[in-house]
DNA sequence: AGGCTTAACGTTAGCGCTAACATCACCTGC
DNA sequence: GCAGGTGATGTTAGCGCTAACGTTAAGCCT
């Protein structure tokens, strides 16, 4: 019998091992290497051994493809982002990466060329043609938001750092607060206001900054200065900062992240006003250069790596629950943390005397 | 004939439409379907038509899954990377991402947690068994560079700055070169040597970078100074910097990354010793913040989108040439180039003086 | 007219795996 | 001693697709 086994079986010298030529060397069928692989509870111990002794004669290694066409599960995420040369996007993308590999996932990214309607779904349509189980999308801009919802997907998804008010869940930092935080450290070193240096127009983040700054001067009963309209790039807050260096009113600035502050730091610098002798500075961000800054930048931190983990079990539920039928996971959002540093400093006299 | 179809057909409510349920709404056989999406000649163009229309109707959605079983390629490749925070690792990926893209594939990460050869070996392993057709490896480190050789995988690999002599193909930008560059402007504005912040010691790329900075120190006659080891944080970059500024012999300095540039201006800054009226200094990398540091940093681009694009294009040729048997292609170097800006200036006679 | 090509399909047989059921030996309780 | 589990396996039938071959009708040559 055994003969004539071997003579049935099909010539596969050179091709790489399949579950079958396992089970013919272990003397067992295939789906009982496949229960082997899969952990069965109902294989003998010995049979067991003998299974994964003829796997390693072999080198046998399992075709994920094969199981994912059958199972109907690719044990793949896509995620969609835009500029993943960001500190931000980067490090979110890295936290997403550690959390999927834990969870068994495989990350797949699909970067966009242009931040409108149709490249974002234009993304998600690609990833979920290819089979992934789920999609990560780090959003920032509200086009990209609406986006989301029009798309017609019927993948699980989850936005990350902003997204849509519903429909699909949202994992993000809370901008709002972190800007409170910020707005509210400057006043509380005696500014009688804080000027503000934005992201870009449509960017969700930027304009939720605005919103913390902007609630924080209210409540304090601070006047609420002009906004200044940046592009997170170093070049437009040095431009912007050239601005606000010649006004000596200006005493306080919120700046709506770290490489903007440094191109601020740098128009202060080239006018001679010291900071924060003259002018007091705070980031957003907390990038790993912001300590070694001239000064040591003042900012927000913003824990990436827990936006990134977060997201990805929230994912992960959406999946699960998509299969069972139940209730889709909710959204959450991080604390961001103030941390104090050498570019703010209380009110100098100096300064008061051209306020008052 | 057609009722008797009709009624042989399995109910698919609910489940996605596929390649038969078009076919049947078609006319057509199944095979037909396959051969209009994979854009055969041998289809009538009214056939083509009602097949389209067919497709349409049902919502048809290839499955990529499947495609992938019987041809045996996923379209998929593996992109291994250690720390993809960083603006360099960050860039390339982004670069490769496009590029592949282009060509039709898409890319999965495995990101390291660390960097000895059995989280390299672990990463290519996971990705060949989730049926990669390829991978590309960000190495920047001997162990990993080392661990690529001893993989047993049978997916055709190249690797991405920096990577074994030999064996595999490497795509690097000349690092050698680039500070060579960097060297030699610093000379010929009259100093009498450059001093050197090196990268970690089991950096590849650091490695490079001295070897260019020795090579063209020689060159010029000048002495070679002993270089300090740093690990491309500006932190690091900032305390060997207090070293360095205690010592007035000091007149050139230059510093294997832009962060560490960063640390070291911000130390000779808290010395009261000017960049670059005391001490010129040149970084590497040309991060998009150099233009504005305080002064801005003169240092050497790396294109990491052509470092990207180009692997891309050799590991795609390598695939191709490891399913028609053809030879591997080589591996190739991506010149840097010098960004001449405000931190290096001609040596001053203040400096000359306590020299000579 | 008979043979030959070719276009335009249809049919069949897998890719390598898992799910679902079938089988069989062995044990248990009464 | 026999119905009725239960554990360990084998068998069968797909998952959705493409490759390879089969079939038919039309066109062309000699």
């Amino acid at each position: 019998m055994d003969v004539e086994r071997a003579a049935k079986a099909p010539d596969r010298s050179g091709r790489p091992a399949v579950m079958s030529d396992v089970g013919r060397l272990a003397g067992v069928s295939h789906q009982t290497v496949s229960r082997v692989i899969n952990g069965s509870r109902h294989v003998r111990p010995d049979t067991r051994e003998r299974v994964l002794a003829a796997m390693h004669e072999l080198g046998y290694r399992p075709n994920s493809i094969a199981r994912a066409l059958v199972t109907g599960r690719s044990q793949t995420l896509g995620v969609v982002s835009f500029d993943t040369t960001l500190y931000g996007p980067a490090s979110t993308l890295f936290g997403i990466e550690r959390a999927a590999h834990e969870a068994g996932y495989f990350i797949i990214i699909a970067s966009l060329k242009a931040l409108d309607r149709a490249s974002v779904s234009e993304a998600v349509d690609r990833l979920s043609l290819h089979g992934v189980d789920g999609i990560l999308v780090i959003v920032s801009e509200q086009g990209s938001a609406d986006a989301l919802l029009a798309t017609s997907s019927t993948v699980p998804m989850v936005a990350v750092e902003g997204g849509p008010d519903q429909g699909i869940p949202v994992v993000a930092v809370d901008q709002r607060h972190g800007a409170s935080l910020a707005t509210r450290h400057l006043l509380e070193l005696g500014h009688r206001t804080v000027w503000h240096i934005t992201g870009p127009a449509n960017s969700l983040e930027s304009r939720e900054r605005v919103r913390g700054w902007e609630s924080a001067l209210r409540t304090a009963g601070a006047p609420v200065p002009v906004a200044l309209t940046g592009d997170w790039s170093a070049r437009s807050g040095y431009f912007l900062g050239r601005q606000l260096s010649r006004d000596p009113s200006v005493t306080a600035v919120f700046v709506a992240n770290d490489q903007m502050a440094l191109g601020l730091l740098r128009a202060m610098h080239e006018r001679g006003r010291a900071v924060p002798g003259d002018v007091s500075v705070v980031g957003f961000d907390d990038i790993p250069e912001a300590p070694f800054f001239t000064p040591p930048l003042t900012t927000v931190r913003q824990d990436f790596g827990e936006v990134g983990s977060r997201s990805l079990r929230v994912l992960v539920r959406a999946i699960e629950s998509h299969l069972s039928g139940a209730t889709p996971p909710g959204g959450s959002l991080v604390a961001p943390e103030l941390m104090v540093r050498a570019s703010t400093a209380p009110v100098s006299h100096r300064s008061d005397a051209t306020d008052s």
